[in-house]
DNA sequence: TCAAATCTTGACCATTTGGACAGGTTTTGT
DNA sequence: ACAAAACCTGTCCAAATGGTCAAGATTTGA
């Protein structure tokens, strides 16, 4: 990938435009993708003129690494500190519902991605071997003490946390699916905790574990 | 929609050149989108020069819904003739096997879908609120009647079947990532089975269902 | 056989698009 | 206060792109 801009010390008081400009191009990215998006669309969105947007990003594919790596950047997983002596069904309920909470609340980033990997993620392949690949090996690691433990059914904690993945950011990605299947114009809190519990519930009853209790509106 | 072209019938023998070019822009299209596509890349993908692309079709918009077109004739769904008579166990494993069969076997089109989704699903908004919904709203059905007569868990049908098909197209749609992560090339047999048996034990088991005979590839 | 219908394609055109740039404005540091 | 640095933007341009067209090649049907 190309040298990072370290997004957060480049960001001096002037230059709020600077951040402007990456939420415009993420939302038209993530839409249109690379090769759709267009350079005068992200500046409209932004309420700049063309030129401007330039001043701050040389090309197209600059500005587009740019937005990759401020959301690489922000994320910072719930699932991060779960180590084999935590209680599995707690785990993975806290980190399902987080993922929910997260494609509902902030789906732009999750279909920004969508588009890239949908491309093959010619963008992306040093992040996911140098980034994701461990990520998802280290916290496989963990499932697995847990599945030796006993403590769950033994199955593939790759393809399970490709589940989870899959469950949650679907209602990101295909929300113009969902909705229109569901016959509403938009997203509303009761559905995020609907979603959250059938999806947590009925992932946890697949391997094996006792949801945790029922009625918490995951907070 | 826009008038559908009767794909089957048009196909005289002569142009053969048809098909072609419909197959060579559902690649196109699934990985750039319909702002993203090029016709010059659908006609070199066809191997015929780009003026032969706009005899069959007048211009890219009509060749995009032709491709929608084509593929939704295709698509004959192995849950459709499923009643409340049935196995729920077996028509659910059934299902689940089949749309990962065809995941792996056919991403193209799947793909191509999910990029329409992404961009809010302009073209597709009467398919899904006149074929989608209602059936989706039958399948619900079904599965509602063996919720009520005590065969699974009672929890929300629809859910469920975002959920299975958020994870067979997993495979389809994030086929980079997946292949990234487990640091393979391509997909093979051995990974069609394997996710297939996962992934229906786990989604019967989580509706409280006992998957049927484990050791059954899936055919 | 041969004219009509269908298909093929190189050349061309109008518009869109990414990007450069010069000259102006504002901010900053001293 | 004032020069240097940073920022802003109207204008312009070359390349890319969707689409047209006319002339030629091939197929069809009687």
């Amino acid at each position: 990938m190309a040298p990072r801009m370290n997004t957060k010390e480049v960001q001096k008081p002037r230059d709020k435009h600077f951040t402007t400009i990456l939420l415009a191009a993420q939302e038209e990215f993530a839409t249109h993708g690379l090769k759709g998006a267009r350079m005068q669309a992200i500046a409209d969105r932004a309420g700049l003129p063309k030129a401007n947007v330039h001043y701050y990003f040389k090309n197209k594919v600059s500005l587009y690494l740019a937005v990759l790596d401020n959301i690489i950047a922000t994320w910072d997983d719930f699932f991060n500190d779960v180590s084999a002596d935590d209680d599995p069904a707690i785990a993975l309920d806290t980190f399902i519902r987080a993922k929910v909470r997260l494609s509902f609340e902030n789906p732009t980033a999750s279909r920004l991605f969508a588009n890239e990997i949908l491309q093959g993620a010619p963008y992306l392949s040093d992040y996911m071997g140098e980034v994701l690949r461990p990520w998802v090996n280290n916290r496989a690691n963990v499932i697995h003490e847990w599945m030796n433990a006993g403590k769950m059914i033994a199955t593939d904690p790759v393809l399970l946390i490709f589940m989870i993945w899959a469950t949650t950011q679907h209602y990101a990605d295909f929300q113009a699916q969902v909705l229109g299947i569901l016959g509403r114009k938009e997203y509303d809190d009761d559905l995020i905790s609907q979603v959250s519990d059938f999806t947590s519930q009925t992932i946890l009853r697949g391997c094996g574990l006792e949801p945790p209790n029922t009625n918490a509106t995951g907070n």
